[in-house]
This record gives C-alpha cells, sequence and structure tokens, in this order.
DNA sequence: ACCTGAACACCGTTCAAGT
DNA sequence: ACCTGAACACCGTTCAAGT
C-alpha cells in the first residue's frame, strides 16, 4: 500500500516548479496538513493545495494518485505524531490510558484533518508502527494472543470512533458550527415541560453536559473491563 | 431550527415543475435517502437531486438553505426510523440495548447517509422525540436528574460514535473501500515477524477480529456501569 | 407564488506538449 | 524525468426573468 507512482522515491532528481518550489511527499503532506487547519476541510484541494505550494495542481498526481490517498498520507502524518510524543512507562494500564487520552487531543488539535481520517486504515508506516506497539503493551503486560487483540481492537476502536465525534463540531464550517452550537439552548431548552416534560426537567443538566466529552470516562470503563479479563486469563493458567 | 424558508409550509398552492412532479419536503428528503444509498454519497449533489427528482436544482432552495441543511433533515429521516422501530418494554436496561443496537444496525443499513449526519445535532422533530423518550426511559428508571443526562449523553455519544465508525467502510467510493478491506490481510498479515514480532504473533487474530464490530461489547460495558450508579444513588437515599 | 436558466466561481483528473 | 496547461465533466449557489 505504498502509494507512490514511482518506485525509487526521494533519489530522483527533481527540477523546481516555475516558482522555485523542489516537491516532495513530505512537503505535500505538511502543506495539506496546514491549509486544512488554517482555512478548514474544504481548503484541501488539489487547486488550492497546488496554489499553496507553488505549483501546478497536476503535478500533485506524481506523488499521490488521487485525493483520497493524499488524506491517507495526512492521517498516518497525525498518527506518527501522537507516537512519537508519548512515551511508556511499562505499566500498560497508564501507558493506554495517555496514549487514548493523546490520540484525542491530537484529533482535536487537528480536527478538520482528524474528521476526515479518523476512520480510515492507512497501512502506512505509523500506523504499522502503532500497532505493533500498543499489541507489544498488551502482550508484555500478559495478555493472551486472542485476548489481546481483542483489547487492541476496542481500544482502538474507541479512540478512532471518539475522537471523530469530538472532532466533528470543531471541523464542520464555520455557519454549521454555530447553528449546532446554539441547539441545545436555543431549541432544547426552551421546549415546555407540558410537551417534553423529561427534557424540561433536566434542561439545564443537559446544555452543560452535552459540552463535554463522553471520552475519559468510556475509555476508564474499557482499561477496568480489560483488567478484569487480565486477572481472569491469569487465574485460568 | 426548523429550517424552512417559507413559514406556512405544506399549506401553500404549489405549480408542478415542467416535469410535472409536485415538490415537498418529504419528497426531496426520501429522494435524497435514495440516491445516497443506491449511487453512494458523492451521488447527493443538488444538481443530481434536481434531476433525479424532475426539476430544476435551483427550486430546492425553496425548501432548504442549503446542501448541509438537508442532510439534517436526511439524519432527522433516519433518527425516526429507527425510533418508531423500536418498542420499549419498560425495562430499562433491555430497552437502551436494544434501542442502542437499532441505531447502529440502522446506520448500517444507510451507511453513505449515516457517515455523513452522524456526528450531527439536528434540533428537528424525530431526534428531540429521541431525547425525549430515552431520558423518559432513564428517569422511570429511577435515575437522578443529574445521572440520567449523565447517562443519556454516554449513551448516545457511543451509539453515534461507534455508528459512524463501522459505517465508514461501507460508506467509501467503491475504490477506496476495497483498498482498505485488503490491508489488514495484503499488509499487516505479511509483515516479518523480525521487525513487527508483535503483529506477526497476532496477524490470525488480527485479521478475523478486525472484520467484526466492538459496538455490542462497548454496550454492554456501558449499560452494566449505568446500573452500578443507579444501585449507588439508591443507597444514598 | 413558485419554478427556470444563465451566470459565477469553483471542483478532480487526464493527457499531450513542453523543458 | 518531471512539470505544465488545456480540456472534460462536473460542483453549490444566486438572482433576474418567466409563468
Amino acid at each position: 500500500m505504498s502509494e507512490r507512482v514511482v518506485p525509487a522515491a526521494g533519489r530522483r532528481r527533481r527540477r523546481p516548479t516555475k516558482q522555485g518550489v523542489v516537491l516532495s511527499e513530505e512537503l505535500i503532506v505538511e502543506t495539506a496538513l496546514r491549509l486544512i487547519e488554517e482555512h478548514g476541510a474544504e481548503a484541501l484541494s488539489v487547486r488550492r493545495l497546488g496554489r499553496a505550494l507553488g505549483a501546478d495542481p497536476s503535478s500533485l498526481y506524481r506523488y499521490f494518485r488521487h485525493t483520497d490517498d493524499l488524506m491517507l498520507a495526512v492521517a498516518d502524518e497525525l498518527i506518527g505524531r501522537t507516537l512519537h510524543a508519548w512515551r511508556p512507562t511499562g505499566d500498560w494500564r497508564a501507558d493506554l490510558r495517555d496514549l487514548g487520552l493523546r490520540m484525542h487531543a491530537g484529533a482535536l488539535a487537528h480536527p478538520r484533518a482528524a474528521v476526515l481520517s479518523a476512520h480510515r486504515v492507512t497501512g502506512r508506516r505509523y500506523e504499522i508502527q502503532a500497532v505493533e506497539t500498543i499489541l507489544g503493551v498488551l502482550r508484555d503486560a500478559g495478555f493472551p494472543d486472542a485476548e489481546a487483540v481483542r483489547v487492541y481492537h476496542a481500544f482502538v476502536d474507541q479512540a478512532l470512533a471518539y475522537s471523530a465525534l469530538d472532532s466533528a463540531n470543531t471541523a464542520l464550517p464555520a455557519a454549521a458550527r454555530e447553528a449546532e452550537a446554539d441547539v441545545w439552548e436555543a431549541t432544547y431548552a426552551r421546549l415546555p415541560a407540558g410537551t417534553h416534560p423529561h427534557i424540561a426537567a433536566t434542561a439545564r443538566h443537559l446544555v452543560a453536559s452535552m459540552r463535554d466529552s463522553s471520552y475519559p470516562a468510556a475509555l476508564e470503563l474499557l482499561l477496568t473491563a480489560a483488567e478484569a479479563r487480565l486477572a481472569l486469563s491469569r487465574v485460568r493458567d
């Protein structure tokens, strides 16, 4: 799944563009990520990216087969950044908690890229590194192979699913984002008790609660369940 | 947040289009949902929708302010369908389990619409109905207001987050979907034990596990935790 | 009162031509 | 060997004009 069209990438000689830029996969990915964060997900078009780089849009097709392929490269770059900021200590539960929270925080720091990529399997270098590392944490902690994979799967799905959910609002175009922020106060908090008794009775709590992420609590629940299964698998031996 | 441009909707007289169709919000939403499922999320363009309806694209702007507004109407229609297929029994835990699984199954039945809408707050009629109903189930079960809202929030976030996650693959354009399905077998299952010992040791389990959804297990975990908190709040009284 | 059609400012992607 | 530019087939949205 290495998506380069030309096999010996990095070694070939490159002519600068008319505007004097020497293109590379790294430069393109960095520029794409910057464009997305500065101007929103809708700013990531081949034409705008070409303009931002100082190159003809069509030249990018030498580096990426199509826009989706570029998106996966951006996703992998985000995984790489999260993974390399993480320092495992050897305590599997603390390490996974820290990694989960870092993944979630990393997504919220790049919400517009995260929402586009959180549900994708990249099969690229940093994702592979992350899978290997997490499985290592679990197997070293004593989880049997099948159980390690189950916990890995639950952990990763949960981190990705909540990262996307919590990034989604921030990633919306400005108009939609503002409309959505208002809904709880403008619509729900104003429903009359006659027709909507349960919403009216809890409106105050609703407005407050819906602002926070439910990820940390869900993560803790998962880690506790995993610990219980680890204890169980030790008893079985 | 009712998004109609003309207030007295449904009561006004309508001229049929050149092709003889009488437009309505309902007809547009149904047609949009059908288009998405038959031809993919990318088929939902104002121009294609106009063609499918037998109307000029620009006429749709009398019913929806913009495409995003139409998307929210489609999302609300999906919520409505799920909610009305659900029959609560009075056992809160069984009822929430059933509703969660129905929401998830409903999303997978319309994956392309689900992935576009699962992270949105519509503020529309069926969503409001769903919030009222779920809060009612929890309050009737004896959850105090603040606790009912906490459990509601965790339940809904989880259902939406996993619905989007599990719909995402099916919702991809055909080419990307096939590439992604191959990654676990074509990339991960072939990594050598020398460089990736943990992946190599568990590859068989990985390929099998990553095909299934981790939602049912996560849902059960959440319901168990909620039950424990309910017991706790009863002791406190 | 509602639908239409032209217009504007965009897209992704391909491919022959240039350097 | 790599970049360019034209071309093709699309987008969402607005607004004056038609019925």
